[in-house]
DNA sequence: TGGTTTTCAGAAAACGTTTTCATTTTTAAA
DNA sequence: TTTAAAAATGAAAACGTTTTCTGAAAACCA
C-alpha cells in the first residue's frame, strides 16, 4: 500500500534496522546517516505503521476510557483534560460509553484488551464490585475516577466526597434544622455513598435524626432533579433547603421551585455539586461545591502514566481540592 | 505473552488457518471442528490481537474524531451518539481535541493515519480550507459535521443553518425592526457564515439594513455570550431582541440582562441555537432552534460507514431537521 | 605499528494474524 | 465400484515493524 520503512531504507541507502533506529532516536547511529534517513522520510512522506509497531512492541499508545453520563458537563471537562494530558505523551484516547451497564463495561474492557491499550480509565459516577474485579483481572494499568476505592492496588482520584458533603451540611444546618437530599443512584454508587456518609456525620454531630423522607434518588440529570425536588417538597412541607449531588439536578430543582412560585433563596436554599460553568450563569446563580474537572483529569493521567511506566507510586488515593461556593441560590 | 491462536490451534488439534476461519465465521469449516475450536477459545479465554489483525488486513476498526469545543453540550451529545452507533458495528472511537487549532488538527490527522483509522469525523464548529485539503489528501473516508461543504467529494451532515436562521429572523422581526446578533468566530466559521446568510436574506426581504453594530463575535461560550450582550446593548440602546448562535451564549446573554435589571422578555427577547437540555431548565427558559445531536450523530455514522464500505452514496449533503421552540425568553 | 575498544550498520528472527494455494477427505454422480 | 466435484483442512507466505546478534570500520592507546 503506502510507503514503508523498506522504501525509506532503499532511498537512503541503508538497512531497515538503521531506519528503525533513526525513527526511534536510537543513539547508535551516526549523524550523517541519521540526517540522510530523515531526508528520505520527509521526501517520501513516510508514516510509521502503528499496527506493525504495536504488534512487535506490545505497546499501542492507546488509553481506554470507559465513561458514562457524558451528558454531565463535569465529566466532559475531565474527559477533555485527560485527552489534553494524554496527547502530550503521544497517547491517544479511545472512548467507550457504557451507559452505566456492567455488561457494556465488560464488553469494552474486552475490546480494549484486544486493542492492547496501555492504560484504562474508569470515568463513571458509579462502579460495581464486578467491574472492579474485571478491571483487576484484566491486568491493564488502571485508574478510577470519582470515588474512593477500598482496594489498595487500584488507584483512585476523586474529590473528598465525605469532607465536601460535611461542608455543605454544616452550611445548610446553620440556617435550618434539616435539609432535603437529592442523591445519585443507589446502585453501585460510590460517590453518593461517600457524600451520604459526610451528611450523616454532621447530622450526628448535631444530634439530628436523618430521616428517610429527606432523601430522594436522582440520576444526575436535570429532569431527575426536577422530579426529586417535587417529591421532597411534597413529602416535607416545611422544607427550606435542598442539597443536590450534581449541579444539573440542582438546576432541575431550581426550575421546580420557579414553576411553583417557591422563592429562592427566601423560601428554599439549593446547593449543587461540581461547579460546572453553567452554575455561574443560571438564575438564580447556583451555590455549589466546586471541583476542577481539569485538575481531576490531570491527576488521573499523572498517576496512570506512572502506572504504565511501572514507576513507584507513593500514594494512589488522590484527593483533589474542593470549595463550597455560595451564590444566589442559598441563604 | 498471552494466549495466541497457536495455543488455541494446539488445544483444538487443528491448524492456525482453521482457528482463524472459525474466528472470522468463514463458511468453509465443518460444524464439528468449529465447535471444538470455539470450546478451546472459551477454555483458554483467548483474545484476538487486534494489532496483528490490523497489520495483516489493514483494517483497524477505529474511527477517529477530531473535535473542538467539547464544553459545548450539543457537540457532546453528537459525540456520544456517534460512539453508540459506531460500537454497533464494532468500531471504536478514538478522539482528539484540536481546540480549533489547525496545527493540532493536522497533527491528529497524522497520528490517526498512523493508527490506520478506517474513518474520520470532523466535529468542530469551524473548519478551514487547509483542514479540508488535508482531510482530502489523507484519503481517509471522512464526514464533516456542522457546516455545509462545497466540495462535492466530502460529505457533510448538518442542520440547515440558512433556513434555521431565516426562521429565527422572521420570528424576531415580527415584533421588532431589527435584532442583535451574537455570532460565532469569524475565522473559518462555516456554520456562522451560513446563519448570517439566512439573516441577511430576511433583512433584505423586509428592506431593512443589517448594520455592523448589530453584530457581536462570540466563541460559543457562556462568557462570550455575556460580554457580547453587554456590547450589543451598549451600542444599541433601543435593542429589543438578540439572536445568539448557541444556547450557551444565549444563557450568558440572559445573565447579563438579569444582572442589569433588563427584564426578559418584556424588554429583551433572546433566542439561542441548538436546543440543549439546559435550555428547558434555565430561568427564563430559553427560546431556541432545536436540533438533535443524536440524530446528527446517527446520520454521520450512517454515511461514514457507507463510505468505509465503498457503498454508493446517493446524497452526501445531509440536512437534519430543526425546529424553532418558543419559550419564556422571547415574546 | 598492533591490538583493543568503541561506534556504527546490516541480517534475520520474531510479533500474531489472514489468506492463497495445495492437499486431503467427503459427497455426489455415473 | 470408479470418477468427478465439493468441502474441509493445512502449510506457508505476507503484513511492517523492532531488536538481537554479529561483524565491519573507526578511534583510541601504548
Amino acid at each position: 500500500m503506502g510507503i514503508t520503512m523498506k522504501d525509506v531504507a532503499k532511498k537512503a541507502g541503508v538497512s531497515l534496522s538503521t531506519v528503525s533506529r533513526v525513527i526511534n532516536d536510537s543513539s547508535l547511529v551516526s549523524k550523517d546517516t541519521a540526517s540522510r534517513v530523515k531526508k528520505a522520510i520527509d521526501e517520501l512522506d513516510y508514516q510509521i505503521n502503528d499496527s506493525a509497531r504495536a504488534l512487535r512492541t506490545n505497546i499501542s499508545n492507546l488509553i481506554g476510557i470507559i465513561g458514562a453520563g457524558m451528558d454531565n458537563p463535569f465529566l466532559m471537562e475531565v474527559l477533555k483534560s485527560v485527552e489534553t494530558e494524554a496527547i502530550k505523551d503521544s497517547y491517544n484516547i479511545i472512548y467507550g460509553d457504557s451507559e452505566g451497564e456492567l455488561e457494556q463495561e465488560l464488553y469494552y474492557i474486552n475490546m480494549f484488551k484486544q486493542k492492547k491499550i496501555d492504560g484504562l480509565i474508569i470515568l463513571t459516577a458509579n462502579f460495581s464490585q464486578q467491574l472492579i474485579k474485571a478491571v483487576k483481572k484484566s491486568k491493564i494499568p488502571s485508574v478510577f475516577a470519582s470515588g474512593y476505592l477500598q482496594d489498595p492496588d487500584l488507584p483512585s482520584v476523586t474529590v473528598n466526597n465525605i469532607k465536601a458533603a460535611e461542608d455543605v451540611s454544616k452550611y445548610l444546618l446553620k440556617t435550618d434544622d434539616y435539609f432535603g437530599i437529592i442523591r445519585g443512584p443507589y446502585r453501585d454508587s460510590v460517590a453518593s455513598e461517600e457524600r451520604m456518609k459526610g451528611i450523616i456525620n454532621v447530622y450526628k454531630d448535631n444530634n439530628i435524626g436523618l430521616k428517610e423522607k429527606y432523601i430522594a434518588e436522582g440520576d444526575f440529570s436535570y429532569k431527575s432533579g426536577y422530579e426529586c425536588a417535587k417529591n421532597l417538597i411534597k413529602n416535607n412541607p416545611n422544607l427550606k433547603s435542598i442539597f443536590a449531588f450534581s449541579d444539573q439536578m440542582a438546576i432541575g430543582a431550581i426550575r421546580y421551585c420557579i414553576d411553583n412560585q417557591i422563592r429562592i433563596p427566601n423560601e428554599m436554599s439549593i446547593v449543587g455539586f461540581d461547579g460546572i460553568e453553567a452554575s455561574k450563569y443560571v438564575n438564580p446563580s447556583l451555590s455549589t461545591v466546586f471541583q476542577s474537572g481539569t485538575v481531576l483529569g490531570t491527576e488521573i493521567m499523572k498517576i496512570l502514566i506512572k502506572k504504565i511506566n511501572n514507576e513507584e507510586i507513593n500514594d494512589n488515593k488522590i484527593f483533589i481540592p474542593h470549595k463550597l461556593i455560595k451564590r444566589e441560590s442559598s441563604r
